[in-house]
RNA sequence: GGGCGGUUAGCUCAGCUGGUUAGAGCGUCUCCUUUACACGGAGAAGGUCGAGGGUUCGAGUCCUUCACCGCCCACCA
């Protein structure tokens, strides 16, 4: 056994316990029929990433809860990997590439890939190594990432039955394209960006001279692709034009005025040009509507299939022009300030055009039945259940999947096009030539979305679409932790891809935690530059402390606020343990090996409790040792918190389990217990055996229950307090177990009698200041001979605990003088202190007492006269007023008195 | 425009199925270098639980209206 140092050092600990973990294999798992699986994949987290603080959230919790199984015995599997990240990671090569003064276009496709893969190989688990920092404990040997050869398999075989099915299909959509990287983005790859724009309003002439039509756009611009105007079908002002038909400005095209109920009556003027090729809205009126599609702009915006004096012309210099020249011809109205929402490019900022593009899709209504089953049945719970229902209202509204994007980091497309009759084939591999005219064929050079590979993660990952023994053993996954931002892209669409390919769901617990902001209520982002950055907290604080302090900052699905200040409590928690330990460990071994040594005595059902019952152990313990009082209450009290975290973690209450450990090791353990045992160990040899038994087991257990939450310095300690039958790692401990016959309410009655007199005690001295060094006598009045006996015999602690020297047991009170007094749980505290009572501060302190008392009597009293109360409220509630009545009476009636004999001074 | 969450001590938050005198951490104040720990110990101050209404014997907790803060979804051109 070594000597610790006074303080806890995470640096010199975590990373080569994690090295001895990782070396032991103690993270791995593999099928084993005999066993329960439990299995967690995780959220792969970008390729291109680097750990923040959502990452640390959401992998502290998924550790837990795979420590949690794996010590409960279920054979704990933990899958990590990576995600290949499209667009993400393709610019991340291209920005390398441009310092070269090269785009993607100049080097070539197949030699782009190349350089990405480069990158990956050289940078790409660069997050994996940060989960290692952060002790997750997967099984490192499964690492998978969405481009691996196995589940690019997966893709391409899932591709395949959703068409065979006719589940995909080609078709055209409107798409954010950003004119200047020329490529589409998805919704989330173009957010929002508030702009100040304006609006400009536009008449249209109506086609039989009658007047005009007045619409109002942000882009004028489009106007050239427009085919139709539309107005709400109720519009009261625009009823009688419906059916007729206006005259585009300067262009003179015919336009139809239609209905629809898409239109606002009350923004701009209430009537819209619709521009088909142009906009979300205006695409979905053309369909229904079936109007002309013309797209007026080319990959880069500049005009196109417009009049010529207008054709090339850049979307912002078309713009100008338009209005100088509407504005001549006489048809330009207002120009308004308007701020509003524009995609914007998430890499280059260009604000992004709609764009109509041919596009493949996946038909989701008939995945999304299954998939709503599930959740609707309870197959698949949320947790917070609120979720629920956000699931399902988008499930059941659900849109189909435009899954391709021109982009060239990605799974590409198994399609083919014949280059001489165009007829598309889909395949695995390249076919030779055409299956209908022999022709050449080319493949669709566009890529999956990234979601359609990590659909599959939950399965793919262990094999699919081989029939392997891992995909039998551990699918269904169980729990599925993450932010609720990818409830739609992923949670829902894994689940619809579980029973596609499947047939069952691909987890049956999904655990949304909260989003990670700073003190201000703001997102974390780098832009904002209000970071937390994990990897500086792990140096400065220790990993557990991040873990303990990440997971007491939140609720069960709260977002958390952090302020770095908070990450204090967690390292202090892990000295304050270091420490405990340090002390158990000083005050001697817990006699490994000989008989009894671990064989802690529980408590005796005879009143008094100052006798030894059997021994935990299956042996009968040859000598044993008196357990008293506050080893029967600490015991107890173990008990007690080993039900309320093992509750709280199966109820995924992170917060709970961590702050019910705080407070029982912290404040049980070492605020009272260990104090209790520096009095205890040197009254006899025996009682030293038995206390530090009880320290040993007491600590080592709360080290197995904190372990999930705060692994290196659980382990530290542990290893120096194993047990010598114990296994090598707390990792594999087993999980503690309530033992009901530990529980031990007298034992706890009577403790918190004890605690409530030393801490009345306390309070007196410190607030006469009281020199540390004076210890008076103490008298304690009490008719009830048990709690005389009690305290009779627990002068030594009392002593040592309050800091008084004789202790003075009666039935009677006598009138003190020149002391401190008090009431607590029925028994007169008084304490003399000759020269240090200033008898009107006194008196003051005990009249505000006696009001506080005769106050909560009279709320008591009232309560109990009511008959509706007595009637109706369960008997144990009423049984316990009744109590608390009599024990306010008996207090204020001695308070009262001391008071009397105060006034009298 | 829909939907969801929040509003509890100076600050950040717990308080799960309604039941004694509403808790914690940080901060503040007082005392303590007591042989595990000053990343510590002992003690104290500090709250009409956002506002109104309702259900109930009983509401921080359930229902309802409102106010403010925040988030998500959506086609304000």
């Amino acid at each position: 056994m070594t000597e610790l140092p006074p303080q806890y050092n995470p640096q010199a600990v975590e990373e080569p316990r994690y090295q001895w973990w990782e070396a032991q294999g103690l993270f791995q798992a593999d099928p084993d029929p005999k066993r329960t699986p439990y299995t967690i994949v995780i959220p792969p987290p970008n390729v291109t990433g680097i750990l923040h603080m959502g990452h640390a959230l959401n992998n502290t919790i998924q550790d837990i809860l795979i420590r949690y199984k794996r010590m409960q015995g279920f054979n704990a599997l933990w899958v990590p990997g990576t995600d290949h990240a499209g667009i993400a990671t393709q610019n991340v090569v291209e920005r390398a590439l441009a310092k070269e003064g090269k785009k993607r276009q100049d080097v070539g496709r197949e030699a782009f890939i190349q350089r990405v893969w480069q990158w990956k190989e050289q940078y790409g688990s660069t997050i994996l190594y940060q989960l290692r920092r952060l002790g997750s404990s997967c099984d490192w040997r499964r690492t998978r990432f969405t481009m691996d050869e196995g589940l690019s398999e997966a893709v391409l075989e899932v591709f395949l039955r959703l068409h065979k099915e006719g589940l995909i299909y080609r078709g055209h959509y409107i798409i954010n394209w950003c004119p200047r990287c020329q490529t589409a983005l998805a919704d989330e790859e173009a957010p929002r960006q508030q702009t100040l724009g304006k609006l400009y309003h536009i008449r249209y002439p109506l086609e039989d001279r009658s007047g005009h039509i007045e619409v109002a756009t942000t882009r004028p611009e489009t106007m050239l692709g427009d085919t139709a105007i539309a107005v709400h079908p109720k519009d009261k002002r625009y009823k009688a034009l419906i059916g007729k038909h206006a005259i585009l400005p300067l262009v003179n095209r015919r336009l139809p005025i239609i209905a629809d109920e898409l239109v606002d009556k009350s923004f701009g003027t209430g009537a819209v040009k619709v521009t088909p090729a142009h906009d979300p809205a205006d695409f979905q009126m053309g369909k229904k509507h079936k109007l002309e599609f013309i797209n007026v702009m080319t990959d880069d915006a500049h005009m196109t299939n417009v009049p010529k004096e207008y054709e090339g012309l850049d979307r912002l210099e078309a713009r100008s022009k338009l209005i100088i020249d509407l504005e001549k011809a006489g048809f330009l109205g207002a120009i308004d300030e308007h701020p509003h929402n524009v995609g914007h490019c998430y890499r280059c900022h260009t604000a992004v055009e709609p764009r109509l593009s041919p596009q493949w899709f996946v038909k989701m209504k008939p995945l999304a039945k299954p998939a709503i089953e599930a959740v609707k049945k309870g197959t698949i719970k949320f947790h917070p259940k609120r979720w629920t229902k956000v699931y399902l209202n988008w499930m059941e509204n659900i849109e189909d999947w435009c899954i391709s994007r021109q982009i060239w980091w990605g799974h590409r497309l198994p399609v083919y096009y014949c280059e001489k009759c165009e007829h598309t084939m889909v395949a695995k591999a390249a076919p030779a030539k055409c299956s209908k005219c022999s022709g050449p064929v080319r493949q669709d050079p566009d890529v999956l979305d990234t979601w359609f590979s990590s659909w599959l993660w939950p399965f793919s990952t262990l094999g699919w679409p081989q029939q392997t023994k891992d995909l039998e053993h551990f699918y269904p996954t169980h729990t599925l932790v993450t932010a609720q931002e990818i409830i739609f892209f992923w949670v829902a669409r894994m689940v619809m891809a579980g029973y596609f390919c499947m047939k069952a769901p691909p987890f049956t617990d999904v655990y949304i935690h909260g989003t990670v902001r700073d003190i201000t209520g703001k997102k974390m982002s780098k832009s904002l530059g209000n970071i937390i950055d994990p990897l500086d907290i792990i140096k400065q604080y220790g990993t557990d402390a991040l873990r303990y302090t990440l997971v007491t900052a939140t609720a069960i699905g709260q977002d958390l606020f952090l302020s770095e200040e908070r990450f204090t409590a967690g390292r202090n928690f892990a000295n304050k343990l270091w420490n405990a330990t340090r002390f158990v460990m000083s005050a001697g071994p817990a006699a490994s090996g000989s008989p009894g040594a671990r064989q802690l005595p529980s408590p005796s059902a005879s009143a008094g409790g100052a006798q030894l019952a059997a021994p935990l152990g299956a042996r009968p313990s040859a000598s044993p040792a008196p357990i008293t009082i506050p080893d029967r209450w600490i015991l107890s009290r173990l008990q007690h918190t080993t039900t309320r975290v093992t509750n709280a973690l199966d109820a995924y209450q992170f917060n709970d389990a961590a702050t019910a450990l705080y407070d029982f090791l912290w404040h049980d353990f070492c605020d009272w217990y260990v104090e209790i045992a520096k009095v205890q160990m040197p009254q006899s040899a025996e009682a030293k055996a038995t206390t530090l038994a009880i320290m040993h087991k007491v600590l080592e257990t709360g080290l197995r229950l904190l372990h999930p939450v705060m692994p290196f310095v659980t382990e530290e300690l542990w290893q120096h307090l194993r047990p010598s039958d114990a296994g090598p790692s707390i990792m594999k401990a087993p999980w503690p177990k309530a033992a009901k016959k530990l529980t031990d309410d007298e034992a706890e009655a009577q403790f918190a009698r004890f605690a409530a007199v030393v801490g009345a005690i306390r309070t007196m001295r410190a607030e006469l200041n009281v020199p540390p060094d004076r210890k008076p006598p103490v008298h304690l009045i009490t008719p009830q001979a048990a709690v005389r006996q009690f305290f009779e015999s627990q002068q030594p602690l009392l002593q040592a605990l309050a800091g008084v020297a004789e202790v003075h047991v009666a039935a009677q009170a006598q009138k003190p003088k020149d002391a401190a007094t008090a009431v607590v749980e029925g028994i007169e505290v008084i304490l003399p202190l000759a020269g240090l009572i200033d008898v009107a501060k006194e008196r003051e302190r005990k009249q505000q007492r006696v009001a506080e008392l005769t106050k909560h009597l009279q709320q008591a009293e009232a309560r109990l006269k009511d008959s509706d109360f007595t009637d109706k409220a369960p008997a144990e509630i009423v049984q316990g007023a009744r109590e608390r009545k009599q024990q306010l009476e008996e207090d204020l009636k001695k308070t009262a008195a001391q008071l009397t004999v105060l006034q009298a001074m």
